[in-house]
RNA sequence: GGACAGGUAGCUCAGUCGGUAGAGCAGUUGGCUUUUAACCAAUUGGUCCUGGGUUCGAGUCCCAGCCUGUCCA
């Protein structure tokens, strides 16, 4: 907003003429040329197409699920469906939450506001006052008394009973999946609805939320590659973050006991039903807790937003058609289980084998095994395709080994396991949940392992604040995407992201 | 990065063996004073994703590319 009222600074004169031609120059298609002139002729009758404030007493769901007949209301929304009858005129007003059906006749709203609503379309936003009534088929109904422009539409919406089935289109114009789809909207309610909830369950608890740079020096927290950018007037290179999770560590260096951040990740990776290049993730640390009480915390808080959002602990996941292709049960308590056991349950001799023959086994069992792959990664190939992706029901993955986790805390009984859980539902993970690393010294020696050659990408600084004493604490992650996924049925992250990362089309600039 | 599927009217989709490009909805015109995917009648609308090639002739066959989806890496 502020580069454009920049750029305008010399005021057109006539900006309002200057925009529709300009951005149509030629071959307009004939859709939008009549609904060009119908505006044109709303104009030529002294209406303003693009009205202005709008006083409403309710808005259109709302009405509908209060409904009494012979009160006064005043509405807004979108002209949905139109069913003309020569001179008794019906149609539903809608916005995101709701619609409800408007009556009107030349008795009604007189002659000339008659006229004028003949000269809009299925897609304009108008205001209505009127009187409500229930129609002969039972219909709740206001019968239009006043008329008023908000908005003349110069496209015609999509399809009004198949709606948009183009994937592509769906994502790329979200607000025509938006008009067309009620799941998209109910989706995208849901979400915003639970991520307000998991603040407020936080906040409820103690936890404080922050905000933490996601312009990074030293990308850190996470492997995954970064998104690089650039400072200009500091002249130095930056990456956007791939987790909070080292800056949330040093606000427990400062003495904050419990933070949290729910905010957007940026990883340059592969986009997939699952990743989307950005995408939210919450973040959590509890001073002198430990992954088994931040295993509790996940596990009440999730169950608080299914019995708050969907209506129970069971969520069912149905395709387009409807069909119901799994149900989630989320009882509590989940069950909980560790991943030497997890991977026994694919081959009770698999930790008794060699690394050559748990490979064979590997091929045998239909995972593919890359050449580079070493053997604790064949392990993990195994435990991700034939555990992981088969649990649609939670279960937290414990004593997972050291060597998968480097930032964790060992067991003390055991050193080739951590103390860490990885919740799975639906097939993924959701949130990993840690008993954090807080001794100085062993978090250098695995960043510098980790980071081999690469020295420079050792966040000196955190090592730093670690060394000033950061009390013990328990820490998780939580995937809000994915988590959204599984509550809402969703098949792919798509379809839960707004705007998601599409590739540019040829032609057009994209967003 | 690889395999497979898809891209045809504004939207949803047909399109046979290679032989004039189709329907429904939306739009336009007319009719209809309680309809609801309103209905009835008439009618407009095409860069068949792009670029090559084969052919007398390509939406259809071949090659290359772009975008999307699914699976794999």
């Amino acid at each position: 907003m502020s580069a454009m009222s920049k750029k305008a600074a010399k005021p057109s004169e006539s900006q309002v003429e200057d925009q529709p031609v300009a951005s149509e120059p030629q071959g307009e298609h004939k859709l939008v040329q009549v609904r060009r002139e119908k505006l044109q002729k709303l104009q030529a009758l002294g209406i303003d197409p693009y009205g202005a404030r709008f006083a409403t007493t309710h808005r259109p769901g709302e009405l509908r699920a209060e409904f009494a007949e012979n009160l006064q209301v005043a509405l807004a929304g979108r002209i949905v469906a139109w069913r003309d009858m020569g001179n008794s005129q019906f149609f539903e007003i809608a916005d995101v939450d709701g619609k409800i059906q408007c009556f009107l006749n030349p008795k009604s709203v007189g002659e000339e506001a008659f006229g004028i609503f003949k000269l809009l379309d299925v897609g304009d936003w108008i205001g209505v006052a009127g009187e409500t009534f229930t129609t002969r088929t039972g219909e709740p109904t206001i019968k239009v008394t006043e008329l008023t422009v908000l908005a003349k539409s110069l496209r015609p919406l999509p399809d009004k009973w198949h709606g948009i089935a183009d994937r592509e289109l769906q994502y790329r114009k979200r607000y025509l999946d938006l008009i067309a789809s009620e799941r998209s909207r109910d989706i995208f309610r849901k979400r915003s609805l639970m991520v307000a909830e998991i603040r407020s369950f936080l906040s409820e608890r103690g936890f404080l939320e922050v905000e933490t740079p996601m312009l990074h020096g030293v990308a850190g927290g996470a492997a995954a590659q970064p998104f690089r950018t650039r400072h200009n007037a500091l002249g130095m290179d930056l990456n956007l973050r791939i987790a909070p999770e080292l800056h949330l560590k040093r606000l427990l260096v400062g003495g904050f006991p419990k933070v949290f951040e729910l905010n957007r990740n940026f990883r340059n990776e592969g986009i997939s039903r699952r990743h989307n290049p950005e995408f939210t993730m919450l973040e959590a640390y509890w001073a002198y807790a430990d992954f088994e009480q931040m295993a509790e915390l996940v596990e009440e808080m999730v169950c608080h937003l299914a019995m708050k959002f969907c209506g129970g602990l069971c969520i069912e996941h149905r395709n387009a058609e409807g069909e119901l292709l799994k149900t989630i049960d989320l009882s509590r308590p989940w069950k909980r289980q560790d991943y030497r056991s997890l991977v026994e349950g694919i081959d009770p001799q698999w930790f008794a084998r060699t690394p050559e023959d748990r490979r064979r086994r590997a091929a045998e069992l239909g995972v593919q095994i890359g050449e580079d792959l070493v053997d604790h990664e064949v392990t993990q190939q195994i435990f991700e395709k034939l555990v992981e992706e088969k649990t649609d029901n939670p279960c937290f993955v414990t004593h997972v080994p050291t060597v998968l986790v480097p930032l964790a805390k060992q067991n003390r009984a055991d050193a080739s396991v951590v103390d860490v859980y990885e919740l799975i539902i639906n097939g993924q993970e959701i949130s990993p949940g840690y008993s954090e690393l807080n001794d100085p010294l062993v978090q250098r020696q695995r960043l510098e392992h980790q980071a081999g050659e690469e020295v420079q990408n050792i966040d000196e600084d955190f090592l730093e604040a670690l060394e000033y004493g950061m009390p013990p604490a328990g820490g998780i992650g939580i995937g809000i995407d994915r988590l959204v996924m599984m509550l809402t049925g969703a098949e792919s992250i798509r379809d839960v992201v707004l705007f998601p990362h599409m590739k540019p089309l040829p032609k057009a600039g994209g967003s």
